[in-house]
RNA sequence: GCCCCCAUCGUCUAGGGGCCUAGGACACCGCCCUUUCAAGGCGGCGGCGGGGAUUCGAAUUCCCCUGGGGGCACCA
């Protein structure tokens, strides 16, 4: 009978939740839901300079609002240092770890020196033997020691990684890691071990910038006398320039995704797609994904971010949304943007997510697609330019003013009706007659369909808007 | 400098010795639909980094090179 499955998400809050972040979380929520086992969010905050609670309250936002629930969690590393400070004092009285006095200025020296042979720098030991008295003297001095792992100096440690394979790595190459600092809190190569042992991971996944860790962790877990957890190292997510994705390649943070209009599903979906792949298919629902889901699968090398992708798939989740979803969507956006929503009823809002979802890349996109719906824009020079000034334009907007004061209900479909009869009658082509009321109406000549525009703008609106129109035009004409 | 990882269209990828004349998706370019913009349909452009080796046969296996990425902190 194999052990539960429990995997966890272990970042350190020092900023927002990124795109990388977030992929890696995926791909552990997905391992366990995949396997019905346990997902654990672990917060690791041992960096007391560079983590806020401000990071950690965006981790917990983002990871939400994606919809990736943790089952335990969070947990803080800094509420266990009592933990590791026992793990360490064990180490340290089975001579597996020792003490080091060096100061940081020697330790820099002491690279630099290496560097200077062209060597690896490497910890040379020189508190490895020192005496009782010797330490005692140290510690007269006032000086606070480190503690440093004694890294076996002979064989090698072998990583079976899921994704990557087997790993080789030789123990000569590793050097006797800092696991406690000077002020008593653990580093992370010991503290991650530590965790995942009490936390019972069976599975650490994880970028694979953590690959070269891997070994030390695996070392220490094994001097501590623990179980050690299958690895699996996904491939890092790199910008358009293949390096590191970083805010130089624009947004990373999951919340400017959300606050841009991206719907978590599409971007579940996208990043499941960075790294893992199914047969053919490129659209996944959650469950689907859950479903599919294997380790396996995982591709080795890494993947570059595109944000052109991201956006055609998040139009394909607006396109599957349902008009009340939509139109709740909408409506924060549109408010968020400072227009009055208030001026119009549920209805025509369940109307306007109508016409305009297969218009849709971004949610925030639905405000320069309606504001115009709210107040009068001003007219976009190029379009009066080019399509009012036109040779009997103003005729086309008076007749069209005619045609529309009749007594019929002011809908789509009856406005569609009476203006293509007009287009008829006068014998101008159609695009000419209804490009110029688009221009009127709107301000643009991109605009949501005429006919339907013209009905949520309501008769009188769309008659007043024709007539700014020609009254635009009157100088020039008389 | 040392250690590790990676390598198929511009991008994400399928492919795990003959099914490959290398498939799909995004992007791009045409055409169709059409009152604009979209959406949709159809079509096109475009790739196995290089060199050896194994084999009757290599995108698929092995080696070297090159290129890219990551690590070598009292960061995680």
């Amino acid at each position: 009978m194999e052990s539960k499955v429990r995997v966890r998400f272990a970042p350190s809050p020092t900023g927002y939740l990124h795109i990388g972040g977030a992929r890696t979380a995926l791909f552990n929520w997905l391992y366990a839901r995949r396997h019905g086992g346990v997902f654990v969010l672990r917060i690791e905050d041992t960096d007391r300079e560079r983590s806020t609670d401000e990071a950690i309250d965006a981790i917990i936002n983002g990871m939400t609002w994606l919809g990736l629930t943790w089952d335990e969690g969070p947990f803080l590393q800094t509420d266990r240092l009592d933990r590791y400070s026992e793990e360490a004092q064990r180490l340290l009285a089975e001579g597996k770890a020792y003490k080091c006095y060096c100061t940081s200025e020697e330790l820099e020296e002491m690279r630099k020196a290496a560097l200077d042979r062209k060597e690896a720098p490497k910890y040379d030991r020189r508190c490895l033997a020192r005496s009782e008295s010797e330490q005692a003297a140290c510690e007269a001095r006032g000086l606070r020691p480190v503690i440093r792992f004694r890294c076996p100096d002979e064989g090698t440690t072998i990583i079976g990684d899921q994704v990557k394979g087997e790993v080789v790595f030789e123990n000569q190459n590793l050097d006797d890691f800092i696991m406690v600092r000077a002020d008593g809190i653990p580093t992370y190569n010991f503290a991650v071990v530590v965790d995942d042992y009490d936390m019972n991971i069976t599975h650490v996944i994880r970028g694979d910038d953590h690959l070269s860790n891997t070994p030390r962790q695996v070392v220490l877990g094994q001097a501590l006398g623990y179980r050690i957890p299958e690895f699996a190292h996904l491939p890092m997510i790199l910008g358009s320039d293949k390096t590191r994705l970083s805010k130089r390649h624009g947004a990373t943070a999951v919340e400017a995704y959300r606050d841009e209009g991206y719907l978590p599903q599409a971007l579940i979906n996208y990043l499941a797609l960075l790294g893992w792949g199914y047969e053919d298919q490129t659209v996944f629902a959650p469950e689907e994904l859950i479903a599919k889901f294997g380790l396996e699968a995982v591709g080795k090398s890494p993947a570059i971010f595109d944000p052109a992708k991201l956006e055609w798939m998040n139009g394909v989740y607006i396109r599957e949304l349902t008009l009340p979803e939509l139109a709740g969507h909408q409506k924060s956006f549109m408010q968020a943007a400072g227009l009055p929503i208030e001026m119009y009823e549920d209805a025509w809002y369940l109307r306007l997510a109508e016409i305009t979802q297969e218009r849709l890349i971004k949610l925030a996109d639905i405000v320069g697609l309606s504001d115009f719906f709210f107040s009068r824009v001003p007219f976009d020079p190029v379009a009066v330019e080019k399509v009012l000034r036109k040779e009997g334009t103003k005729d086309v907007l008076e007749k069209a003013i005619e045609v529309l004061s009749d007594s019929f209900t002011f809908e789509a479909h009856e406005i569609e009706t009476r203006l293509r009869a007009l287009a008829e009658t006068t014998g101008i082509k159609a695009k000419f007659v209804f490009q110029p009321l688009r221009v009127a109406v709107s301000g643009r000549t991109i605009s949501p369909p005429l006919f339907e525009t013209m009905e949520l703008l309501g008769r009188d609106t769309t008659i007043e808007r024709l007539g700014e129109a020609i009254n635009l035009l009157e100088p020039q004409d008389e």
